[in-house]
DNA sequence: GTTTTAATTCAACATTTCAAGAGATATTGA
DNA sequence: TCAATATCTCTTGAAATGTTGAATTAAAAC
């Protein structure tokens, strides 16, 4: 993964409502969920929401489909994958230290 | 990890400068560096290394010893771990195809 | 075609963040 | 104590970010 995805990536992930949208994404799984109902699970008016929906669409870390009037959004499974892959290895420096507190083994890949 | 440590890890490391600094004090190791050393490496000022290695230990990311005039940086591994912890577990719920991504096996841990 | 629903875009404002430099603080050694 | 070194803090101004509500676009239903 570039240094620059991951920096909007981690942009992307540094504020509540928008780490809130991602989680509830991921538990939606490939269904995905619309613009509005992820506003209203984290509590957000519409404008709000599609302001954090675009900057996480933006970074990456989630994907939109249109779906006749409504706008079906789903958690980037594979860029999230790679953040953490990103973190550990480039940023990390594959660590054992760190693998330990993830309660991996070193070994596992 | 709580929430909120996680979110002033990610808008800690969404910045290019304290990115740099992180991985540069990860190569140290237990050595650290001192202020000094990290504002060089990076090619930053005194005043701004300065800046953004408090930021950097407000949110967790590294911590600081002094050692008679020099203040030594480290990197801290455990709670980098806990934050790929965090976001492998508590953001992606486990989910297989995000392990596939970091090159693991779901079953290793 | 008009209305309804879903979502985005825009403008305005407040807040936060960043960079740079000047000055302040802490430690050491002469 | 005084000078030198290392680091931090404060201030300034510029840029980015987040919130709100109103206006706008797009699709569907009547």
């Amino acid at each position: 993964m570039e240094e620059e995805q991951a920096l909007d990536m981690f942009g992307a992930l540094s504020q509540e409502t928008r780490l809130r949208v991602v989680r509830y994404l991921v538990q939606c799984g490939t269904e995905g969920a619309s613009a509005g109902e992820v506003g209203t699970q984290v509590d957000a008016t519409s404008s709000r929401a599609s302001f954090h929906l675009s900057a996480l669409e933006n970074a990456g870390v989630i994907s939109s489909e249109r779906q006749s009037r409504r706008i079906i959004y789903r958690a980037n499974l594979e860029s999230l994958g790679h953040l953490i892959s990103f973190l550990l290895n480039d940023c990390c420096d594959n660590h054992p230290d760190v693998w330990a507190c993830c309660g991996m083994q070193q070994d596992c890949r």
